[in-house]
DNA sequence: GATGCCGGGGT
DNA sequence: ACCCCGGCATC
């Protein structure tokens, strides 16, 4: 699975890296004309490099080099925010007087590229996580999304070489947007905490973990936990868990106002509006109607299987 | 009570 | 994925 384009180089130890050390590889002149800056080197992420920000000069780290345009995505503790910058405008160190007070602090292991491993791979991957988490797919393209798509991966595992060149974030099996994970792992929490919640609150030793949830006859338990236009959230008598459905609250208010409001006795639950999406019946006759019980091996397969029928659709 | 099917369990 | 079923909502 993992995308094989592109990424000739990496194999064993980069065929690209030059064999002297990273850091002095290219410094050439007196202080940085660009040009004799990082022109055709490499950079690893985690290194410590300087860039020019807003007019000034800035100490930052490596996140990321992308050799096919030659860019580099840096990350600026200073600034707390991340850059992109050609190649050219890199520069392993100061190229001014100004000396960065700041990247004193990211102490970056001097070893060759060859040597580049989890530590500093780890070590950048943390930077970006730390500075950009929970927006990081709004963040610059190729950055810390990489970087997470890395870690998506297996833990950063980075089997082939390293060197984020995760281009265009396919390296995932599972092609789904990064927001639709994170609803999902919204959800998942949601799930979890329901559960949980389920058995504190009901004090259910445990067995079969968590039933029911939607009705709301009295005496059994549930609970639609929703909101109303006031705000509130429902619960069921017993107070049972917060169970989120997708129901629009304009849909909710109207459901809630139209219901016959029957007094629920001792409670201040409100009438019946089971929450979603339970599909409506239709009118059509499905196969367990048509067929008949004792004719079950012509239903369709939901039907056997107590699903929404497949073959007599509504 | 019959029917439809959701949610969940077992394999 | 496939299969089954408890149990609820609705007819
Ligand atoms: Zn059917």
């Amino acid at each position: 699975m993992v995308p094989k384009t592109r990424l000739g180089k990496r194999s064993p130890l980069g065929t690209l890296v030059c064999g002297s050390s990273a850091e002095g590889l290219t410094e050439t002149g007196p202080h940085g004309c660009p040009d004799s800056g990082l022109h055709r080197s490499k950079l690893y992420p985690g290194q410590k490099v300087y860039v020019h920000c807003g007019g000034q000069e800035c100490g930052g780290v490596v996140e990321q080099h992308n050799h096919v345009d030659n860019e580099v995505s840096i990350f600026l503790p200073q600034l707390n925010q991340h850059v992109h910058r050609k190649l050219e405008d890199v520069w392993t160190r100061p190229t001014s007087s100004f000396t960065s007070s700041v990247s004193s602090s990211i102490d970056v292991p001097r070893r060759s590229p060859e040597t580049v491993d989890m530590d500093e791979i780890m070590a950048a991957m943390v930077l970006t996580s730390l500075s950009c988490s929970p927006v990081i797919q709004h963040s610059a393209p190729g950055s810390a999304t990489q970087a997470l798509c890395g870690m998506e991966n297996g833990g950063g595992e980075l089997s082939d070489g390293g060197y984020w060149s995760c281009d265009h974030g396919n390296g995932s099996p599972a092609p789904s947007p990064p927001i639709a994970e994170m609803d999902k792992s919204a959800l998942l929490v949601d799930e979890g905490l329901d559960m949980e919640l389920d058995q504190m609150l009901f004090n259910k030793p445990t067995a079969r973990k968590r039933k029911v949830v939607t009705q709301s006859k009295p005496v059994s338990v549930p609970v639609s936990c929703h909101w109303t236009p006031s705000l509130t959230v429902h619960q069921s008598k017993q107070g049972s868990p917060f169970r989120l459905r997708s129901v629009s609250v304009g849909e909710q208010w109207l459901q809630n106002n139209n219901a016959t409001f029957r007094p629920h006795p001792a409670s201040v639950s409100p009438p019946r509006n089971h929450c979603t999406s339970r599909r409506i019946r239709g009118e059509a006759k499905k196969c367990r109607k048509v067929y008949g019980i004792e004719h079950r091996d012509q239903w369709c397969t939901a039907c056997r299987w107590k699903k929404a029928c497949q073959r007599f659709l509504d």
